[in-house]
DNA sequence: TATTGTTATACTCTATAACTATA
DNA sequence: TATAGTTATAGAGTATAACAATA
């Protein structure tokens, strides 16, 4: 078998492009309502439930580990995560979010949801279903 | 009638958000492959075979005035736009994209559906089809 | 008076390079 | 030597406030 594979379409490249930028969009305005970065917010959806040094949130962001630093700093300063002692590698650092932190991203999805539904709400319920089943496949696919 | 709706199902909105974030990352590596940042990419997109004002510039942005002048700024001095006199307005400019511009954008918008190829080759074409059009129709929806 | 665009200022994000402490 | 994290520095992105020119 062979490996070539045709391009993305160009329609369904536009409509996911478009679509991206929209739900950017939502987090942005929904980060800075809460006088949030978008990348802090981020941080904050990939420490969920985990506990991660900086090097693993750099490679997790796709940042230099300088830049997670500086960003943990600011994050850390408004209460919403928390550098902690890796008794493993002295070297090391965990960093947790924080319960203030935890709220904020409750409250986060909440929002999101709601401000989405500017633009779910043009489909009926099955085709969201739909919809949903066909992001899942391509996130599941991603990176194969 | 009641202008009630059902909030976007979290699934949907956590499928939506991991897509976006994906398309975001393969827009900004795209990008910074060209030494472009992604903002100055999106206005390079918004432009395209269109000439706006910075005010119009700053409304499809969704940035203010200031922000998008100085955007304006390093993207001229990269030779991708150019700065034009609007004859119906003394006070106002005409932002248009450069010959130079227009190659970008044509050369980036390849570069992107074979970035997306890693994600729509989870679809057969039909769902390909299908998925285009319930994002299409999201986006035309947005904003009612 | 209101609007268009710009400038000054300040903060966040990001990378590179150089450093320290530990492994 | 190599790795984890930090700091210094520099450039881009962004908003607010104040301004000049034009409407």
């Amino acid at each position: 078998m062979s490996t070539d594979r045709a391009s993305a379409p160009p329609a369904l490249v536009e409509a996911l492009g478009a679509v991206a930028f929209e739900v950017m969009g939502s987090l942005t305005k929904l980060a800075a309502k809460h006088d949030l970065s978008l990348t802090q917010l981020r941080m904050l959806g990939i420490l969920r439930d985990r506990r991660l040094t900086i090097s693993e949130l750099a490679r997790a962001l796709g940042l230099d580990r300088s830049s997670v630093s500086g960003l943990v700093d600011r994050t850390e300063r408004r209460g919403l995560v928390r550098r902690e002692p890796n008794p493993a590698d002295a070297r090391s650092v965990h960093v947790t979010v924080s319960p203030a932190g935890a709220d904020a991203l409750a409250l986060g999805a909440a929002e999101l949801a709601e401000r989405l539904t500017a633009l779910t709400d043009a489909l009926r319920p099955s085709e969201a279903d739909r919809l949903t089943v066909l992001l899942e496949r391509m996130i599941e696919h991603r990176g194969l």
